[in-house]
DNA sequence: GCGTAACCTTACGTGCGAGTAGGTATGCTG
DNA sequence: CAGCATACCTACTCGCACGTAAGGTTACGC
């Protein structure tokens, strides 16, 4: 009815790029408290500074929405590891930068890391995206460890490599979350404990050492 | 209007508990397929073949339904491992037992697991009741490590023990996502796999073996 | 200085699904 | 066979939050 006394603006006019990745932000925090599901599009309007309908404008439904978090918090962080992990090293140091780049990035980001791991694993429109994601990071993982066991010419098959791998990903993205709980924790010193239990028990395997189910 | 013409009461009458155990059935199918928002009562309602509000009546609101199915599948879940692993047994052989009556849980039961695991992480109401689990879970395994370190005479501090123990907890639980998702794998071999990774590092690092960060 | 395009708003429509009111049938107990 | 408790149903209310229509305002090009 009142169409507000146009006194002071109160807030500025921004560019479209800027007003996205501030739109996003919100997001981020908002479902990472929430969840997807309690998350309204009213609160992520609000705590972006702006009103519902440019959210719908820029960024989409609810559901793209997420999905744009989830790229946009993906990217990030395969962008980190990438970044770390130089491929002509020797495989354990691949392995503990790659790892000290992961909790490098769940400790500075918390909130992206909880949206990416707790909400997206649930609902099936996200899960493929996410799955895709661990799905590289296995690759990469895998990759490293058959690359190891070539130069001791050694040889295992695919499956086993990719259970393995499988393993230490979920390892590593459990102590994230686990990191994502505790904000004194230092993402160095988890990096190190996780790099204790994967390198050790992958350099055993390396060497051939393997353990086997007794008769009983 | 028209009150139904009572030609064959088509559906017999049951007594709670059993119509109960129907319904939990019923709740966990649906969820674990469609997520808990995605989940309608009504769906639920029709897949256990009884009308909406029994389900009321029994089990209570859609939130304490999702967390009757916790508590019953959790309480499964914890009687299969705690049956398995006697505690007077060498370390190794109760990781073993454990492992293994975890994995063949998840693989007998794979769509309580998927709720289990993968719905209640991100909704605030739930993540508590899991994580209880969990920490159960964790005190167990970090438990056994203490226990096997003790009795070699060796000492480690309570955080750095319980840090691999959730490591070890996690990549299980990653591992029986992946075996939810493929109905054709093992659960047999994968609790070996999980074995071999999970019992040579803890073995090295029980035995004093570390891996240390370069200065770099 | 004026048009036009992009930015931004208030205020509403709407559908879906959680939860309920009120009534009917059926078996068990005496 | 009365009477009562319990199993069970159809058919509704209603609130919440997604998504949108229609219009106001600021900046920038010319």
């Amino acid at each position: 009815m009142l169409t507000r006394v146009s006194s002071t603006p109160t807030f500025k006019r921004l560019p479209r790029a800027i007003r996205e990745q501030q739109m996003l932000d919100a997001a981020v925090r908002v479902f990472s408290r929430r969840g997807f599901h309690a998350a309204s599009m009213d609160e992520i309007a609000d705590d972006a500074g702006i009103s519902k309908p440019m959210v719908y404008a820029y960024l989409g439904t609810k559901e793209e929405l997420f999905v744009a978090c989830l790229h946009r918090e993906t990217a990030r962080m395969m962008e980190a590891i990438a970044g770390a992990a130089a491929p002509d090293l020797p495989a354990d140091q691949r392995l503990w930068r790659g790892l000290r780049a992961f909790f490098g990035f769940v400790g500075a980001h918390r909130d992206g890391w909880k949206v990416l791991y707790r909400q997206a694993r649930g609902s099936q429109p996200f899960a493929a995206e996410l799955a895709a994601m661990r799905a590289r990071l296995v690759g990469v993982v895998a990759g490293m460890l058959d690359h190891a066991l070539r130069a001791e010419g050694r040889e295992v098959a695919e499956t086993e490599l990719e259970v393995v791998a499988y393993a230490l990903v979920g390892a590593s993205e459990s102590l994230g979350d686990w990191l994502a709980d505790h904000p004194d924790a230092e993402p160095e010193k988890t990096a190190t404990r996780m790099m204790n239990v994967a390198w050790l028990g992958a350099g055993q395997l390396l060497g051939g050492v393997t353990w086997r189910p007794p008769a009983n």
